[in-house]
RNA sequence: UCGCAUCGCAUGCUAUCGCUGGCUCAAGGGCGGUUUUCUUGUGAAAUUGACCCGAUGGGCGAGAGGAAAGUCCGGACAGUGUAGAGCGACCACACCACCUAACUGGUGGGACUUUGUGUAAUGCGAAGGACAGCGAGUGCCAUAGAAAAUUUCCUUUUCCGCCUUUUUUAUAGGCGGGAAUGAGGGUGAGAACCCGACUAAUGGUCGGGCUGUUUUCUGGUGACGGGAAACAGGGGCAAACCUUGUGGGCUGAAAGCUCAAAUAGGCUAAGAGGCUCAGUAUUAUUUAUAUGCUGGGCGACCUGCUGCUCGCAGGUUCUUGGUGGGUAGAGCGUUAGAGGCGUAUGGCGACAUGCGUACUAGAUAAAUGAUAGCACCGGGUGAAAUUUUUAAAGUAGCUCGGACAGAAUUCGGCUUAUCGCGAUGCGGUUUU
RNA sequence: GAUCCUGUAGCUCAGCUGGUAGAGCAUAUCACUUUUAAUGAUAGGGUCCUGGGUUCGAGCCCCAGCGGGAUCA
């Protein structure tokens, strides 16, 4: 764990087919500006404990631009954020068997206003709270 | 100071933390070569390479628009196909000349309409438009009106017949029939080109004007303008069907090309394969038996012929190997271009040509940023010190705002959205 | 990226090749009923998505824009 603060490629949920099986498969839960589709299990493209995607729908934010900005947003907060939910997921991974757990995130978007980045921020917490809470 | 037109710009800087792809250096890994060592096995270690990978760490430089948008036109490119070949259908366009790779784009001009202004008069300026054809055909023109298009309802003119009045004829009136005519008839968006003279009449003739066609003279590359003669008077609508002319093959990067796992299915090769009868061949041979091939019947399943039954026709299973197509996925297409900037020449102009110069966005659940601060620009409000007629100053400060909008193969246009700023030209108002 | 359809009353839709804009449901009032529902009668309610154009006259024809929806891996 040496930088932290980063949001590469290999983090990133990229696979269409691992998106379509994480819609399929995973499970649900809601933030108030976000919804949550978590899957959780050992993947093979990737060895980064969590893959994290965000999506705005086109009927929530008609704009293209607001989109964009939402999304950055969104991946800003994510990056400055994600580090306890990593540390959570190496603990567990250590005190059980040896298994490696990692995770599909998928977050949608859903409020109709523009917020503040305190706002995304706060909200995002609270959703790596109960990440770490299920899975860690 | 306000308005219009055209052109240009589209807030910047710093700090912290990041993203994409490129080059490069270094760890690391792979592969190959060489050497050493031993317990001789394709083991271990070391070293090396114009080699490959590189999710790690440095360094360097790059990274959204004038509309990237809408997807409304036209190309490039790709596939299909032979189609920079013809015909038909369909679609698009339509004054002229030019520009352009091309266009429904642009530039310049012509006629028309509207409008402003001015003159004795011709004029001068601005704006506008899909400005071929209804003097080819078909269709439509509600209500009103006689009639909405080779007029015929009334009135009018004239001729014939009958009746009435009258001594009779004539005249006058009425009725019926024939002919002529389009002057008049509440209308309507639009009414048979308009005015005058002659006459039975409104016809016809003559004169003048308007419009159109043909011929001709003349200016212009041309649209068209100016004049003369003859003929004609046929209302509007083609953003009604349509006619004429011109152009277009169709499909779009989710195009298309290459590589390519598993599963299912296709084709093909080999092997095995329900029961029974007949014929035939081989082995063997006295028969019988075994194997192969051909044909028939029976049984099971599927499909079709009519929804069902009968009947008829066609087909059939398993294992292994090969093969081509091809899905997930990956790569290419994929970023340098009919391009930008400067300058010279030609042209009224769009633009063309020559010379010089600088380049490099390339993502794919989709990068080009997030947060904070400062500056800058614009609007509103609005001091004080100081000097003092007044200026300082619409300054400092406070406050509000900084738009529209995010590449997706690419280029030229068009259209739409847009806080503002600057330049040029024209026009108005105020002051001097 | 490409292609296509659509916009009319509060809702769902008609409106033929241009000539005074309609139906059903809903709403309001009245009648019926002890009351409500159902039923009957009456009434109100329209930027025909917006802006231009053609025409004597556009919901309809043409152009541009805005909104909604669908299809193509």
């Amino acid at each position: 764990m040496q930088r932290m603060h980063t949001l590469n490629k290999y983090e990133r949920l990229k696979s269409k087919k691992l998106i379509e099986r994480l819609f399929k498969e995973g499970n649900r839960f809601s933030v108030f500006p976000f919804k949550v589709v978590v899957l959780a299990g050992s993947f093979e493209n990737s060895s980064s404990p969590v893959q994290f995607g965000i999506s705005v729908p086109n009927k929530v934010v008609p704009k293209a631009v607001n989109r964009n900005r939402i999304k950055r947003q969104v991946r800003e907060a994510w990056r400055q954020n994600k580090l306890s939910l990593y540390e959570q997921l190496q603990k567990t991974e250590t005190s059980a068997d040896g298994q490696v757990i990692q995770l599909c995130v998928m977050l949608i978007f859903t409020s109709k206003k523009a917020c503040t980045f305190d706002f995304i921020q706060r909200k995002l917490r609270k959703v790596i709270f109960q990440l770490g809470e299920h899975y860690g």
